[in-house]
DNA sequence: ATGAAAGCGCTAACAG
DNA sequence: CTGTTAGCGCTTTCAT
């Protein structure tokens, strides 16, 4: 049992009254240096913490916020979601909210109602919940996701932009077989990727055919299959370059081209996506789409917080670009067929 | 700004005392079903949400829970980290509980006072956070590490035991040039992991030379560099299987055997930790000792849940047994040398 | 510069 | 079964 130390004991040890107490755990200027020392002195004797409840309790404030994640298989394996939870995480810390995890299957109630502000980290099967919050009259901040049609801030990427690079650069390079290992396709990200990669194409009148196109869902798991599909293919018609929706996910390609002796990149090119700095020790430093997770999730985080204090009355809606980084992972297509 | 429904708004919209409204809101099995109906209208039309410090307060109860891990790199990329993450949060979940998630670097003041419990997720590097939070008299609970020298309450892994059944199931395959790959030699695991499997040669007269002992941190990186170490020895030398410390390493070093043209287990043997179903896809199923890192989780919330309800005095401490899970990534050595 | 007193929104005896 | 009445521990006017 946690013995309840409160502020009036602290008052009464330092012969203080409880509002002066208050102003020096506040840190009001205006209190005297003897008084200051004296509760100083107690606090730290009687071990007395403020009870946090009675001060929001108090205050009206509500420095709560929760961090809404879908739970599909595997997304903490990924880059992206622990990019974002190390963002959500930093700038909790340094504004020092408290940060109420929730792992979400979907459709689950959702009992986060009491909270100031809600980030939900990509939204896959739980816009309703989006909705609900909304519909109570939560802040919410979206990340990683532009969503149109409901009264929501968000902070996404150009993930259309972001498949355009990757099909830009594989053209630009002379590959006319590619390939696309895509995520999961009910995520924004993986849908928008892939079809901006298929436009620019098409675009260029390069074809991609159906075989070319490897759903996988994000994990490496996925993404081996696709590679083993992919290079299994007799030399003709297998791709000359393959874009990878993650880098996990491309390393992960990488990895089965060197079991199946395919070289990298000499054989096959390979472009990923994240920038993901693990992709930077690989046998190949890979060639990426950089996309800025981290920042996105601690400026949801600002945004949101803005919001709830009431200094932010309008929507927040930004979509951040994704950028070309080049590494060693892409060449010219070998002159062979 | 949120709009400030208060339970008072509610009791007068449905014509009762605010207690009414506060047992429906609790569930109380004694109210009258008409006023049971009639509050609940006036909670959905008010859109009425209890205000959780408040309630809290008056309770004097606190189901929040502090979840600490230590933030050194890579550790969210660690199946470590998540499947506790992941134990954790469905722990909560089920209990009702709030999880306030903290990453700490080590000795931050570690604000997390006014938790009804916290979950240490391994210690290192901050063991004086512990220490606090015992003297503070907050519920502790510490999850992957053994600790004798604090009076606190901890579910760990026999690591040395699991670093003793790899050392056993190798020397029984014949193999009498090990490598090892270790882990952060900072964390409990990795020494102990180290500590059973040097041992284990030892005692059966098997010398494991200072240049198979590879100091890795957990990461795949750290992984690599040791792998194209070893591999990089001339036949005579090089190890004829390799121990990691966590089945990522294991897989990284299985990469990196492929890209240098090493087969596994032909050339050489692998055994990993942890029994991360990746490791199931690979190009071999990785033989590996398992660990419970979700049960851990779990069961470390639900103990320290009772803790906090008073239903537990003493101090739970429970070291659980690894197990040996044998798969294709391990074979006798090759007669060659 | 300091203290008294009035809440913040809710729960928990204690009566009815 | 329901309402009255104290607090929970802290912040915040408002005097002094």
């Amino acid at each position: 049992m946690t013995k309840k130390v409160s502020i009036k004991d602290v008052a009464r040890r330092a012969k203080v009254s409880i509002t002066t107490v208050s102003r020096v755990i506040n840190k009001f200027p205006s209190v005297d240096k003897k008084n200051v020392h004296k509760v100083e002195e107690a606090i730290t004797a009687l071990k007395y913490r403020p009870n946090i409840s009675a001060q929001r309790l108090a205050r009206g404030a509500n420095n709560t916020i929760g961090l809404v994640m879908p739970g599909y298989p595997g997304i903490f394996h990924s880059f992206f979601a622990v990019e974002l939870l190390r963002g959500v995480g930093h700038a909790c810390e340094s504004l020092r909210l408290d940060m109420v995890f929730h792992i979400t299957d979907g459709n689950a109630p959702l009992n986060l109602n009491y909270l100031g502000g809600i980030v939900f980290a990509d939204i896959i099967e739980n816009r309703k919940q989006v909705q609900d919050a909304i519909d109570d009259g939560v802040h919410c901040m979206v990340i990683n996701n532009v969503v149109q049609d409901m009264a929501v801030s968000y902070i996404g990427v150009n993930n259309l932009k972001g498949g355009q690079l990757a099909a830009e650069y594989l053209l630009g390079l002379g590959h006319r077989r590619v390939a696309v290992v895509t995520g999961n396709l009910k995520t924004q990200a993986g849908f928008d990727r892939l079809e901006g990669f298929v436009k620019t194409l098409d675009e260029a009148k390069v074809e991609l055919p159906q075989e070319h196109v490897c759903r996988g869902d994000w994990s490496r798991r996925s993404a081996r299959q696709a590679a083993e599909f992919l290079f299994a293919m007799e030399e003709s018609s297998r791709p000359t370059a393959i874009f990878a929706h993650s880098d996990e996910m491309a390393l992960e390609i990488v990895a089965v081209a060197y079991e199946m002796g395919v070289r990298v990149p000499e054989d096959v090119s390979i472009v990923g996506f994240d920038d993901n700095p693990q992709a930077l020790y690989g046998p190949v430093g890979l060639t990426t789409i950089r996309q800025p997770i981290f920042e996105m999730a601690e400026r949801g985080v600002r945004i949101l917080h803005e919001m709830i204090n009431g200094k932010r009355e309008e929507l927040y809606r930004v979509i951040l670009d994704p950028e070309l980084v080049i590494r060693d992972s892409c060449v010219p297509p070998a002159a062979r067929s």
